[in-house]
DNA sequence: TAGTGGTCTAGACCACGGT
DNA sequence: CCGTGGTCTAGACCACTAG
């Protein structure tokens, strides 16, 4: 069932059981087929059959209970995430797809300064939809960066562009926190739902050189789970 | 090294490499050891230390990279305006009489464990007015702090106690940021007029000895501004 | 080439839930 | 009782990285 190719037997399992969800095979609530089942049907062992199953636990789209099944679980998406180090990265590095949308793409001036203004939206593609997480608006000086503008942002990573490109890397970011309350644009734009308000970070990112390089403004889903490890010492 | 008992091997074996990275066993981008080593050193299969890890992966706390190691990946905070380093020093630093009112102060149980439950409200005392600043709810474990229940917290700095009276310094804090509703009750507390949502932030409070000392939850007055240096890289 | 992480097999025993 | 998911062993082969 499951022939040799060069992606590996639980990823492709991985699809072919996310893609019966989507495709309504099963509905929210409904047991999926036992891992036992599955062993047989694919013919694979059941630790391949669990890596399947735990990567789409970890989505978010399957939900474990002892002793009676796996069931379809469309909720809200858990994600760990500090993404001043770059969305891209972070999103490979949980090996999802990192999708951005470009809201924004402007030259604007600024106290005296030319800015690119770039507001994106940026999620993961999973089985076809999108999990917006944030809204990014970067404000870029092109005299750091001249020609920055002429990038598809919704395909390139700033901060690659800017070690590749220009040859500078972000190094410390100074951030303030904010709780800004439910507004129908933002909502609208991150496709959520409840009433919860947002978390919002501004601040400037500094280059190794400590030369300012980015100033920040991002909103987070309330979906997403922020966590920080501050060292008190 | 890793026992039968009720929590399963991989989960312990997470606990420790977490407590090493907590510890500073491990700076920001080391390599951990190989799981090769780990399978000798804990006398376990080489699934089991991977499922460690895995979690550990999933946790943001680590980082893969085939075919050369593992690597720790936290984004430590520099230095913090907030709370987490002590209200009292922050306070005093900046030249503000801190004032603290005691809303609860009562013992529970939880997890099989005694706490000591400790509702503050926190602020600035400012030519007769109080500037509320902050809520503090801590749960104090009384089999770390025997005796807690019997200091006056209304006068005296947690974290001095903590210190003095028993010789424990806190080092470290994981955190989770949320942005939570305008709330009747804490408006009133912090005898906010405004419309803002407030910014909550919770999480676990390690030792000097990584051990757990102290459950966090911060309320934010919206005028306070938070600030944080993160470290990118 | 030696060491690392990535994938996979073929078993085993356990705890839990429902019949 | 049987079937479910939860944990664990003891291997194997692969792809990748670095000296």
């Amino acid at each position: 069932m499951l022939t040799n190719s060069l992606v590996p037997k639980y990823a492709r399992l991985q699809s072919i059981i996310r893609d019966d969800i989507i495709a309504g095979k099963y509905q929210n609530g409904d047991a999926i087929e036992s891992e036992n089942q599955m062993m047989k049907k694919y013919d694979v062992t059941r630790t391949t059959v669990r890596r399947a199953i735990d990567e789409l636990v970890n989505e978010g789209l399957l939900r474990r209970e002892q002793g009676k099944g796996t069931y379809v679980n469309f909720r809200s998406i858990k994600h760990n995430m500090w993404n001043f180090s770059g969305f891209t990265d972070y999103a490979l590095s949980k090996s999802k797809a990192p999708v951005s949308k470009v809201l924004e793409n402007v030259c604007i001036a600024k106290d005296g300064r030319q800015f690119l203004k770039l507001v994106r939206a940026r999620g993961f593609l999973t089985g076809g939809d999108v999990f917006w997480q944030t809204i990014d608006t970067s404000l870029l000086p092109l005299d750091v960066f001249p020609g920055l503008e002429r990038h598809d942002f919704s395909q390139a990573s700033l901060y690659r562009v800017m070690k590749e490109a220009y040859h500078i890397s972000p190094q410390t970011a100074e951030l303030e926190l904010h709780s800004i309350p439910s507004d129908e644009k933002i909502r609208a734009i991150l496709n959520y739902q409840g009433d919860m308000p947002f978390l919002n970070v501004t601040g400037i990112v500094y280059s190794t050189e400590r030369m300012e390089i980015e100033r920040v403004d991002v909103v987070y889903n309330p979906n997403v789970k922020i966590n920080i490890v501050a060292n008190m010492m």
